[in-house]
Formats: C-alpha cells, sequence, structure tokens
DNA sequence: ATGTAC
C-alpha cells in the first residue's frame, strides 16, 4: 500500500526521495529531476526529498527537504529561497459560519480588515512605536507589550506560546550590513500582506471524524470562523537573500565551488559567509512572524469594529515553510532546509511546542484561490522525511501562461461571484489577480491524498473560504 | 516573492 505514495528515484549525482500518489508522480516535470541533481551536487548532503506539491523553482523546486548534518554541512540561500520565514497562521474566532450567511456582512467584513490592513507600504508614523532593531533580533519578543493582548497570564500566552518560533537568537554584527533604505521600506512594510500567493482568507472549518479528538483538544469545532493567514518576510527576507547569495557566488567563484546550476548558491555552514546568511536568515525569520502577527491585530481590530468587543481571535498556530535551522532527528543534529515543505510532527515528539506535546502540533497548507486549506497533524510515519510535508496546492501554469490561458469568467466562476454563497474579495480587479486562479494550480485535495496515503499527517480540518483579501 | 533596472 505505503510504496504507491513514496517513490526512490536514483540520478547520477544521487537519490531523491519522492512522496506523492501514482497520478501525480507521473505528472511531474522531468526538469524537478533536473534540479534535483545540480542539488545532490552539494557536498556531503545527507538527505534530499520532494512532497507532493513538487514543482520547478530558481535553482531549487518549491516542495524540498534538504538535510545534512551539523558537523560537515552546507547552507544554501537558493534552498530556503527569497521569501524567507514565508508561512501560515490560523486564528480562531468565537464565530460560527452561520453568522456569515448574508453576503453584505461579508463585504462588510471585508471592508472593515481593508481599513486596518494597508495593502501597500504605510506612511511614516505608522507603528511608530514598533523598532524594527527589536523585531528582527528578537521576533515577537520585541514587539511592544500592546501588540501580544493575550500575553500577560501564562496559561493565556497564545500568541508566544503558540508557534513554531517566536523568537531567533541574532547576535546583530551582520544587520550593520544593510543600507539605511531597506530598514525604512521594511519598517514601512511591517504588517503587511505582499503579492503573490500570500492572502487572508475568513475560512469555515469541516472536521473529518477520524481526528475529532485532536479537533476538541485544539478547540476546534464544526462550522467554526477561523482566520488563516499566508505571508513572509517582505523586502528584509529578499534583501538577506540577494546580499549574501552575491557574496556567496563571488566566494564560490574564487574556491572552485559549483553545481551544474550557477544559481544554485552554498557554503558549508563553518565559513564566515555560511555563518553570516544564518544569522541574517534567523532576522528573516523573526521579521516574517512579527509581520503575520501584526496582519492578524489588524483583522482583529476590524472584527471588533463589525461584530463589538465579544469578538474573540485566539492563535491556533504560526508556521514556516521556506527556512533552514538545526534540527534532532533520533539522536542526531541536522541542518534541515524546507522550501515549500512545512514540518508536521507527530503526537509527542519533543520538537512540539508544549501546548501541543500530547497531540502533534497544527500543520497548516494554504489551498489556492477558491479551494479549501488544510489543518494537519504529523503521523509517526513521517520521520523518513524529516516530518516535513507540503505546502499547497503546487503551480502548474507559470503566472504568464495563466494570465494568457484563463478567462476572467472562468476565475468569476470559481470564486462564485454573483451567488449567495459567492467567496467575497477586497477592492482589486479579477484580471489583476486571473494568475492565482485556482486552474493556476494542482488540486490541493489530491495533494493532501498523497501527503495522508504516504503515512506522513492526517487531516485535522478542512477550511473552506467565505471571503479573501488578497495584497498589492 | 520582491525590488530594481531595463
Amino acid at each position: 500500500m505505503l510504496q504507491n505514495y513514496y517513490q526512490q528515484v536514483k540520478l547520477p549525482s544521487g537519490q531523491v526521495h519522492v512522496y506523492a500518489g501514482p497520478e501525480l508522480f507521473a505528472a511531474l516535470d522531468y526538469k524537478v529531476f533536473e534540479l534535483a541533481n545540480n542539488n545532490l551536487q552539494i557536498p556531503n548532503q545527507v538527505y534530499m526529498g520532494y512532497t507532493p506539491d513538487v514543482h520547478v523553482g530558481v535553482g531549487t523546486c518549491i516542495g524540498t527537504t534538504a538535510v545534512w548534518n551539523v558537523e560537515d554541512g552546507y547552507v544554501s540561500p537558493s534552498i530556503v529561497g527569497s521569501d524567507i520565514g514565508c508561512g501560515m497562521r490560523v486564528h480562531l474566532t468565537n464565530l460560527h459560519k452561520d453568522e456569515l450567511k448574508d453576503v453584505k456582512l461579508r463585504r462588510k467584513l471585508v471592508k472593515a480588515i481593508e481599513k486596518y490592513l494597508p495593502m501597500e507600504e504605510h506612511g511614516r508614523g505608522h507603528f511608530s512605536d514598533i523598532r524594527l532593531e527589536h523585531v528582527v533580533k528578537k521576533g515577537l519578543h520585541g514587539l511592544p507589550k500592546k501588540y501580544i493582548p493575550d500575553a500577560y497570564t501564562p496559561r493565556k500566552a497564545t500568541s508566544l506560546t503558540h508557534v513554531e518560533s517566536s523568537k531567533f537568537y541574532v547576535e546583530g554584527g551582520a544587520l550593520g550590513l544593510f543600507p539605511e533604505r531597506v530598514w525604512h521600506r521594511s519598517h514601512r512594510q511591517l504588517g503587511t500582506l505582499g503579492g503573490g500567493n500570500h492572502f487572508a482568507e475568513i475560512q469555515a472549518i469541516e472536521i473529518p471524524e477520524e481526528n475529532r479528538e485532536i479537533a476538541e483538544a485544539w478547540g476546534l469545532t464544526d462550522g467554526q470562523v477561523v482566520i488563516m493567514i499566508h505571508s513572509g518576510s517582505r523586502a528584509w527576507g529578499g534583501s538577506v537573500s540577494q546580499y549574501c547569495s552575491s557574496n556567496m557566488t563571488k566566494m564560490m567563484k574564487a574556491e572552485g565551488l559549483g553545481t551544474a546550476d550557477p544559481k544554485l548558491v552554498f557554503a558549508p555552514l563553518a565559513h564566515e559567509l555560511g555563518k553570516d546568511y544564518v544569522e541574517l536568515m534567523y532576522s528573516a525569520l523573526n521579521y516574517a512572524v512579527v509581520n503575520r502577527h501584526l496582519i492578524a491585530y489588524a483583522i482583529r481590530e476590524a472584527g471588533k469594529d463589525v461584530f463589538g468587543s465579544k469578538f474573540e481571535m485566539s492563535t491556533l498556530y504560526d508556521l514556516m515553510h521556506n527556512y533552514a535551522w538545526e534540527e534532532e532527528h533520533d539522536g542526531h543534529s541536522y541542518f534541515v532546509h524546507r522550501k515549500g515543505a512545512t514540518r508536521a510532527l507527530p503526537a509527542q515528539h519533543p520538537d512540539n511546542p508544549e501546548p501541543y506535546k500530547e497531540t502533534g502540533h497544527p500543520a497548516l497548507i494554504p489551498g489556492s484561490m477558491g479551494s479549501s486549506s488544510y489543518i494537519m497533524v504529523g503521523k509517526p510515519g513521517g520521520r523518513d522525511n524529516y516530518h516535513s510535508i507540503c505546502h499547497g496546492a503546487g503551480r502548474i501554469r507559470s503566472r504568464s501562461a495563466s494570465k494568457r490561458l484563463i478567462t476572467v469568467e472562468e476565475f468569476a466562476a470559481s470564486m462564485r461571484v454573483g451567488m449567495e454563497d459567492e467567496i467575497v474579495l477586497n477592492q482589486r480587479s479579477l484580471e489583476s489577480m486571473v494568475d492565482e486562479s485556482p486552474q493556476a494550480y494542482k488540486d490541493v485535495d489530491q495533494i493532501i491524498e498523497s501527503v495522508v496515503g504516504a503515512g506522513l499527517a492526517e487531516v485535522v480540518a478542512k477550511c473552506k473560504p467565505l471571503a479573501t483579501v488578497k495584497g498589492a
């Protein structure tokens, strides 16, 4: 049974472990194996895995788990990708989907969100009480207390405890490398979604029978309205990536390091440039988690405007799908890269944050526009893939091809425009978002089926969109 | 995904 969802592919430079059902495996672009072969030319690699939503990226595929030993390992900005710390966050509300049946109320809520959540960089003076230096050095712990409304008692400290990581240690030496304009722009981009597939969504959840106990332990109920956020580290992460990649490229030339792909950049963990990159990458992970936190803060304000002070929005979880860090597996320390891959730890795994020790933590998987997203939990079988599962649907058409091939009418139909159950969008033209139409992506349900079939994770809740807010 | 240069 299990082998139907797993293939070991032998390539000239090594092997890649592919988790995908037969149909998805057969449909993979041969280029994903070319990229795997290049990645496997980086020295000392211990493991490389692909998730069922794998697709071609720059230098490395989205859907990659790449692992080294800490002692003789390598770090690659190309494998992490340029949206460092990009990830997902879900908040639970005390609303039921029936309370949002009226399309006019959904419109009102989206309007309120647009008022509090800036779509572009905001003007000077906004968040002037937040110090960017504290944010990138200390993550959520660098925010003034007023932005952590539920942090005053240990039991209710959900914003700080229900996250994959609330703080990465950043000494700060390498921070001096960035020009003033990057600091300025990044401060003004705090709490903004950004473009592409990033979104904030109002969703209603459905709980399948098999994991009802876990759902209850997490506070999930049938028909409950949740807020899902998908965003990253904006210009800050992009600058880290660009700066470190260009320095590493020079070093690689000088030292004769490299693979068949000049765009695949890497350095030994022990090298000065490797250490600089890890520290700066951590600053971007800090930025990303704070960015998602502030987006949630804005949406909470909007919710209170529409539903009054009784509106609640507790944090279920915040986790990343573009990052690299040290992890223990079976007592050994590894340096694990995840690009478009989500960690999903099973029950009792020691790396679960305290509130999720017994059950495993929520693994959050976004769907494409108009389609469902998922809240999953890891299973012990995930160990074989270093506990990595998918990160979403996976693109099947480039942005340019999507704009050429998908009509606005097709896109509008998928968003049920004009129907009573229309998925309400914020004020942007449909034309400008056609490249995010579900027809540009694989079917997320099929991806999830592969993840479950392979024994990596299971579904705890399916989240259906009621309203979607996209950035600029 | 993103900023910037073409």
